[in-house]
RNA sequence: CGGGGUGUGGCGUAGUUUGGUAGCGCGCUUGGUUUGGGACCAAGAGGUCGGGAGUUCAAAUCUCCCCACCCCGACCA
């Protein structure tokens, strides 16, 4: 391919709206455009990218022993109406009418398309287990885009759904998808982690996620430094202790905490550790409102209290919320709360050892100081509510957990008979009985997985590709395009190039040649041949390697076979 | 959805406070010179100033309504 016949438009500067690296970088390189706010256009660039990653995906999916299909991306409501979820999903399933007024949606996740298949066309567990995927768009309207590719409205998704007879079937082809995503992304060149994941409302009980590590991913995990052990943030368990100590309880008091909202502000005029300070959160948990404890310098931790509480929807109270039940927001505590209202009370179970605390009074700039539990306030449920933090024990091994960043790109799920027997895809067993066929559903974010790599890999210059992804793996040019000696040997090899099977662009473009080397730094190929000076006088051509910066001099009739091996080798 | 912000040629922006009819850099076109890290000279093209309504002799600038986009939060296989 060569640069003339393309479109790559750089840009010199960054765009105003994005200030995500990623998003920037791959603006800036040419590879995408927003068309609206979460819906983008794959140039020529990025759409070689997406295609590398996909073909990846095939080929390991395929390994795996996975069947490619397409379902539709327009479904019609009444699959959704079986399981229930056309009520459930909410405004961010996009959701259209035809002509005669029937409800249809963009399909948000392909579960009911795929289990409404397997119910008509299978039927005997003689024919499992059946791994089937696709590679298609998803429509997800999120209340808010952003990131540019990391979290869009319209994205590319290979969706991979497992049908098994039993609950060991289902382990082995879980297993089949856990490993075959291990080779996914490490053949396409990026550091990451599998982590133990919350099933979340999607359902089923054992969930893996697949995070590539960068410091700007949304999801925080913990990880253990010396066993295996490694976990989503949400799910990781704190381990607590009962203290030994017990202080002798003080006399309960009111205190004036004027303009004292914050856990901060409070341990600072009180000249306290925060860690004294019993935090009091008000949460609306399915519409019904709640309280939960921690200590000061913890957070809580929303997915195990929705889990706890087997609850469905979380969200924190608001001012007026609070209103209504005449506590100040800033001042809410436990003490006396039970005499004021009916709200269920959840307690970390640190705030058992938390004596002689600081808790909010229940009413403006007042907080109490030695508040004990049990003497001072009652607690519903003690648990583990709060979120884990660096050095925490490794619930495995007891070692000192670390914390890091990562960004979503695979999630894998068990759903075992969710959507069977929601929508009666039974097989018959080897008895001749009629059971829910065991399903199991692995989603790996295409399009994120590119913004991902990005955000792992690049430098002040711009992208840095792994090979198996980058849009070609060699950039090649002649340093003058006018000068007819270079122009033509950078064309004999380009034609050598394409011969050997070796994937490269020529840059053809009569352009300077600092043109051409900060838009190949900014595209990130792995590789740049250059053919300058060195090719008239002592018949080299230059390679530099982007990852690198090194550069090396062979002569013309070795450069593929260097080129060849040594790409093949960065590959592995 | 709550809070904050921004909309001016393709991109980045000045001008808005104090109304007087739009400027700069990059990019683009043509000609010439140039060719190892985003060249130079010359001549050009390109703007309903997000949209609508209003105030005014006069609106990018003031008022009202709407829209889009971005950020924080909430939300999220």
């Amino acid at each position: 391919m060569r640069v003339t016949q393309m479109l790559i438009p750089t840009l010199r500067e960054v765009p105003a709206e994005a200030d995500t690296i990623s998003h920037q970088l791959l603006l800036r390189a040419g590879m995408v455009r927003k068309v609206a706010a979460g819906i983008y256009t794959l140039l020529p660039l990025g759409n070689r990218v997406v295609r590398k990653i996909e073909e990846i995906v095939r080929e390991e999916m395929d390994r795996a022993g996975g069947v490619e299909l397409l379902l539709p991306i327009v479904q019609p409501a009444e699959l959704w109406h079986q399981t229930g979820r056309w009520d459930v999903y909410g405004p961010e399933m996009f959701r259209l009418k035809d002509r005669h007024g029937r409800d249809f949606c963009l399909g948000p996740t392909h579960e009911e398309l795929i289990t409404y298949l397997f119910s008509q066309e299978v039927k005997s567990y003689r024919q499992l287990p059946l791994l089937l995927y696709q590679i298609n768009n998803k429509y997800r309207d999120e209340r808010r885009p952003r990131f540019g590719l990391m979290r869009g409205r319209e994205f590319i998704m290979k969706d991979l759904y497992s049908f098994d007879k039993d609950e060991d079937g289902l382990a082995v082809s879980y297993q089949k998808m856990y490993d075959a995503y291990s080779r996914v992304f490490s053949r396409c060149g990026l550091r990451f982690r599998a982590v133990e994941a919350d099933a979340g409302a999607i359902g089923g009980d054992h969930s893996h996620e697949f995070m590539v590590i960068a410091d700007t991913g949304e999801a925080e995990l913990t990880y253990c430094p010396v066993c295996d052990y490694a976990s989503n943030v949400e799910k990781t368990p704190c381990h607590y202790q009962a203290s030994e100590e017990k202080e002798e309880a003080g006399i309960l008091q009111l205190v004036a905490t004027p303009g004292a909202r914050t856990v901060e502000d409070v341990a600072s005029y009180l000249k306290l550790d925060p860690t004294k300070v019993l935090k009091s959160l008000f949460y609306k948990v399915d519409g019904k409102l709640i309280v939960v404890l921690v200590r000061g310098d913890r957070l809580v931790n929303e997915v195990k209290v929705l889990n706890y509480l087997n609850a469905t929807h979380l969200e924190i109270a608001d001012e007026r919320e609070m209103d209504e039940l005449g506590i100040p927001m800033g001042f809410a505590g436990p003490v006396g709360l039970r005499e004021r209202t009916a709200v269920t009370i959840l307690g970390d179970l640190e705030t058992k050892d938390l004596y002689n605390a600081v808790a909010g009074a229940n009413q403006k700039e007042y907080h109490y100081i030695n508040v004990n539990p049990g003497r001072d306030y009652q607690v519903d449920y003690y648990g583990d509510f709060r979120v884990a933090v660096e050095g925490d024990p490794c619930p495995h091994c007891g070692t000192g957990l670390k914390v890091q960043r990562g960004i979503e790109v695979g999630h894998i799920f068990k759903l075992r008979t969710k959507y069977s027997e929601a929508m009666g895809a039974t097989i018959l067993d080897e008895q001749g009985k009629e059971r829910p066929v065991i399903m199991g559903c692995y989603g790996i974010g295409v399009t994120r997985t590119m913004a991902a790599a990005v955000e792992q890999s690049h430098d002040q210059d711009g992208i840095i590709w792994p090979v198996s992804i980058a849009p070609f793996e060699v950039v090649l040019m002649a340093v003058n395009q006018r000068d007819p000696q270079l122009a033509g040997y950078a064309e004999e090899l380009y034609h050598h190039f394409v011969g050997a099977g070796i994937d490269v662009l020529f840059d053809d473009r009569n352009e300077r040649p600092g043109v051409k080397f900060k838009d190949a730094d900014l595209i990130g190929y792995p590789a740049r041949v250059v053919i300058g000076k060195k090719m008239l006088s002592d018949g080299l051509v230059e390679i530099k390697w982007r990852s690198s910066g090194e550069i090396t001099y062979k002569k013309m009739d070795e450069v593929a076979a260097y080129l060849q091996e040594t790409l093949s080798s960065m590959k592995s």
